[in-house]
DNA sequence: GGTCCAGCATCAGTACAGCTTACGCTCAAC
DNA sequence: GTTGAGCGTAAGCTGTACTGATGCTGGACC
């Protein structure tokens, strides 16, 4: 019989692409995840993986075991979820992640009624990149997270993931009434590689312009202290602009920002999740939207 | 994260009852079942089964958790078929059941047919009584089986199991030229437990009467000698009755029965199967029907 | 060309899981 | 009361799966 453990590693070996990842993803040694890839490849009677100088591949065999064990896995996850179900309400630690965001605006109102509704819960919350956020939940860091997607830059597509829909906000320019004004100014971004950078250079694309960058800063409230000095316009979601500092105006865009809970696809049913992702709305609705 | 070889057992236990009925399928010590199933009960943390005595029943967490084990098995087993496929053509061993009469009349052509086609399979054949096929297909034991139904007696539906139709035959009457003629004579049916058995007993009550049973004899060519001896009628399958003794007069009815390959359902895609499915065929085109 | 480093494999050693064996308990049948 | 079937627990052994150390290969950089 296959077994599942040695499925999960070549499943994650298919996502990370290096054993040395993989290892570090599930806190194994390197030796350890090469020794169970081996066996696996010994129970499966076919070569798995391709060995080309110092680094692995997947052979079309193995990428056809990847399939099977990801659903395999979700199976298993999901008679976990329903015995967590059935042993009554939901109980034990609950990872969470959220983004800086959400962390400040969301979370403790959140937690409070989590807190309320299911005292038994246990939930443990980390701040994290939206980028590390679908590793985190696969490698079962996270069991439920709260990221959020921008027009123009879709939340990532992982068929291992679900995701569920919380909430929208509208975005806001700092400084001028629409984009085409904000043509020739500089621009506050993100750090490259963050979805606000992507958002605000696709947004500026979509306008018909490449923005000038001259300042990369994640943090909202930095971004618009930056602002409020004059150093030049940036795209702010509504949460993040609640109490905006004197001197800068925002002008809302027809362009929003959406929240969403994401977790592994085979623990949807699973109850703490249902109770996290339910507290998530509660706190949603005591929100200045 | 929960280990499919507890969840086979939990599995078994569901399907037979007692521990020691699963430790006799899987070839362990009853002692070595209840380890393991304390253990899935304690990695659940719900009780799955309920002591009562010196018996176990499962409770509904438990039932539960069947049902998923079962999709999970059966996924397990598609990945090891897929595998298998990928390996390139079939070989190595294939268990397969038979029933008597399909033993002696398509066996032969079927495994010369079986061992043109794929040399390197190794199929391992042994007699089995159809009421058996179920427990040693679900355990393991038998990787294909032949299995027949009848009009009136239709083959047990098993979740785990998928069944594929490979032919229809007609069924005879001894001595007589229907069935209300035969109303009072005396008959010869299978050995009560036995599908000839209800067969019999059901056609006959279709037809408005209860047959006055005399003999229980299993073997058809025993059966045929009976009523050339004039010790009552039978119903009898073409392929028993391709050779009938002087004296015996055969009247084809309007009942039939039909044989079916059966093998665990997520082993279906494993090209052993496919090729045994196919040697079947193959063999059944030779067939005197 | 030599050095360094990243990445994987192999080997030896160890810890733990899972099996068997032996034994005790409970309950039903006789 | 005795017997036997059925399940659980304790003790012991074996094999699996991990760590840590070592060696090999190939690319990058000087």
């Amino acid at each position: 019989m296959l077994d599942p453990r040695k499925l999960r590693l070549l499943r994650e070996l298919a996502r990370r692409g290096t054993i040395a990842a993989v290892a570090e993803a599930v806190t194994f040694t390197p030796s350890a995840v090469s020794q169970q890839l081996s066996a696996l490849e010994r129970e499966a009677g076919v070569p798995l993986l391709e060995r080309t100088g110092r680094t692995v591949t997947l052979t079309p065999a193995g990428r056809l075991l990847v399939e099977h064990a990801q659903t395999v896995l979700e199976e298993l996850e999901r008679a976990s979820a329903a015995l967590a179900a059935v042993r009554g309400g939901p109980s034990g630690p609950v990872r969470v992640g959220a983004f800086p965001t959400a962390a400040r605006a969301l979370m403790p109102a959140a937690l409070a009624e989590l807190a309320r509704a299911c005292p038994e819960l246990e939930p443990m919350v980390s701040e994290i990149d939206p980028a590390d956020v679908s590793g985190a939940l696969r490698a079962g860091e996270l069991d439920v997270a709260l990221v959020h997607e921008y027009d123009f830059v879709p939340a990532e597509a992982d068929p291992a993931l679900a995701t569920e829909p919380l909430f929208a906000e509208p975005m806001y320019l700092t400084g001028r009434a629409d984009l085409a004004e904000a043509r020739d100014d500089p621009w506050i971004t993100g750090k490259p590689g963050t979805l606000c950078h992507a958002m605000t250079i696709r947004a500026c694309q979509a306008a018909g312009f490449e923005p000038r960058v001259r300042h990369q800063v994640d943090d909202f409230d930095t971004v618009l202290a930056f602002a409020a000095a004059g150093q030049g316009v940036a795209l702010v979601p509504r949460l993040a602009a609640l109490a905006p500092p004197p001197g800068v105006t925002l002008s809302e865009l027809p362009l929003s920002r959406r929240t969403l809970a994401a977790f592994r696809r085979g623990y949807g049913g699973h109850p703490a999740i249902g109770a996290a992702v339910a507290a998530f709305r509660t706190a949603i609705t005591h929100l200045p939207l």
